[in-house]
Order: structure tokens, then sequence, then C-alpha cells
DNA sequence: GCCAACGTTGGC
DNA sequence: GCCAACGTTGGC
């Protein structure tokens, strides 16, 4: 089972969002950078990913979800009242994908960049790498298990 | 809000 | 296919 991340703005669609409704599915929509895209594409029903907080006050890993369904077209960008619409994408020959999410947990305490950072042994992992703004990415099992080294749950999961 | 780093676009 | 201009990301 692979394991990913994905970046959020917390007010837009956070591990809170998430956990407001743990039973549903949160459709990730709206990636518009192909190699984001084409990670999107790689992921597995039950496949695991980090929720990442980006542009706010407290930024780091803030939970788990799972991926519930796996790729199909991003509805968005046949819709022209959406941002995320494109005018070259058809329905025939969609270039956009999306996956839909649901909760697994929200870490008690939140993973900061910082202390990811500090982590000795990553292996080539975009999130801590100078100038990245993928939005979508492939986590290592053994990057997965290094960083939950930092989560405070008691007793493992 | 600044700005560096990056991806995308489009003229040539 | 080059590359300058532009827009966006995202930490600070």
């Amino acid at each position: 089972m692979a394991k990913w991340l994905v970046k959020s703005e917390p007010d837009e669609c956070g591990i809170d969002d998430f956990a407001r409704d743990p039973q549903g599915v949160i459709p990730w929509d709206g990636v518009r950078n192909y190699q984001a895209r084409n990670f999107l594409a790689q992921m597995q029903e039950g496949d695991e990913v980090f929720i990442y907080h980006s542009s706010c006050k407290h930024i780091g890993i803030a939970g788990i979800v799972r991926v519930a369904k796996s790729a199909y077209p991003d509805p968005l960008q046949f819709d022209p009242d959406s941002r995320y619409f494109d005018a070259k994408s058809s329905p025939d020959k969609p270039r956009w994908q999306a996956v839909d999410l649901s909760f697994v947990r929200k870490l008690p305490k939140l993973i900061s960049l910082d202390r990811i950072k500090s982590l000795q042994g990553l292996t080539d992992l975009p999130l801590v790498r100078k100038g990245t703004r993928l939005s979508v990415m492939p986590v290592s099992d053994h990057d997965w298990e290094t960083i939950l080294t930092l989560d405070a749950t008691p007793n493992g999961h």
C-alpha cells in the first residue's frame, strides 16, 4: 500500500473538515499541476495520505486520511463557473484527475515542518526539498514511519 | 506582505 | 524548441 502526502490550506480543506464528517468523503479536486496529477492518478483505494497544512500559522502534518476512491476525471475542469475550469480539456479526453479521500485520524499534536526538517535520514522527500511546490507527493514507507515517530499518540495507533 | 523558486505560456 | 514574461506557491 503506497503512502502519500497532500498539501491543503486548513481554512479551505484541512483535517478538521475531514473530522467533521468521519464517514464522508471529500473530493480532492482542483489539482492543476501535471506532476501532482500524475501522482493522484497512481493512488489506490486504501492508500494512506498525510494531510499537510500549508500557508497558515501552524505549518505541518495535521492528520491522516485514506483514499476512498481512486482517480477519476476532475469534474471542475468542465465547469465554466469554476476557477478550475480548463477550456482545453474535454470529457472524452480529460486532462485533470481527482480522488476521494476519507478521514482516518487527526494527530493529537501537529507535526511541524521544523520537526520534519530536523529528522535524519529522510529519503528524497519533496516536502523538505528547497523550492518545491509539489502539492501531491509520494512518501516512502521508511519516511512515513520516521515521521510518525514524532506522533504523540499513546500506544501507537 | 515580501520574495525566491518554480511551472506555464506564448512569441519567435 | 528556446526563453522571457508572467502567475503561483508557500515559508518567512
